[in-house]
DNA sequence: AACAAAGAGGACAATTTTGTCCGAATTAAA
DNA sequence: TTTAATTCGGACAAAATTGTCCTCTTTGTT
């Protein structure tokens, strides 16, 4: 579904967001650690997300990243697919078409609407801070 | 979503499909021109499906793939992208977890849910003849 | 100013996926 | 029985994804 750098890259998210809440910068070695991922390609995607405007980095000494507190709210799970894997998993064809729409639809189309729509509505109402507060009552959780 | 190797199973199938229903045997040069797909792939994924009995193969002059009539309209598109894929697009977690349940969640497991049964229900609802027919109709295509 | 603790970025390596090629085996037809 | 048309299977190649390592730069602290 997501490729590995999208599921790093949205649970890497919602630990940052989780200890933004709290004040806490946290480095690569910690986010790649509670999230179980690979450190150096946690610390890729990390950048990818800098780059995007998704979280900052705060180069240096006591450095780490962060998630400005105002917009833990406002950033959705979309907005991270989209900055890392695009957004031809929600937009696409199933069936791979370059042009596939109701005038020529591919085989699937129609009953593929649904899953798209159910989707795309997932990633776009869901925003990190309802993610980070789930982690923080303990009621759902990054790594086995 | 779906692997190239998948996306090109589902096509070849639903081609076989709608030439068996008029008793024609096709060969990879044929369903790949017909779907746009690079022959020697295509081949090696009509192995596949035929090492999983979804399709038959006839070697020798005037061999090439088909699909007995009587079976089309009980494969599924879940036969297809299991034999290809796996059932984890359906069935794994959203996020890469190993263990993803109810009772130890990842955070997108409860909305996940409704995504992935629609999936499920999308490909385990649809049977090939159905899809042939349409396509035979011109209600929906295989290529742009 | 020197040092240590960080992120940034580029080069590289491993793995998986996608794709190609060719010889062997099979079969119908001449 | 030869030939041509075909699938099968293995080896190979290319591209994309995943992952590692090392050096550079930035910045707080002493």
């Amino acid at each position: 579904m997501f490729s590995k750098a999208c599921e790093y890259g949205i649970k890497a998210s919602i630990f940052i967001a989780l200890n933004s809440l709290e004040h806490r910068r946290v480095g690569p070695k910690e986010i790649s650690k509670e999230i179980n991922s690979p450190e150096a390609f946690t610390a890729k995607i990390l950048q990818a997300l800098v780059r995007n405007n998704i979280i900052n980095s705060i180069k240096g000494a006591h450095g780490g990243f962060e998630i400005d507190k105002k917009d833990i709210k406002t950033i959705m799970l979309a907005d991270i697919v989209n900055a890392i894997d695009g957004d031809n998993i929600y937009k696409g064809c199933g069936l791979g078409l370059q042009q596939c729409n109701a005038d020529k639809p591919c085989p699937m189309h129609e009953k593929f609407k649904l899953v798209r729509a159910e989707l795309k509505n997932l990633l776009e109402s869901t925003d990190l801070e309802s993610l980070a507060l789930d982690i923080k009552l303990g009621e759902s959780f990054l790594k086995n």
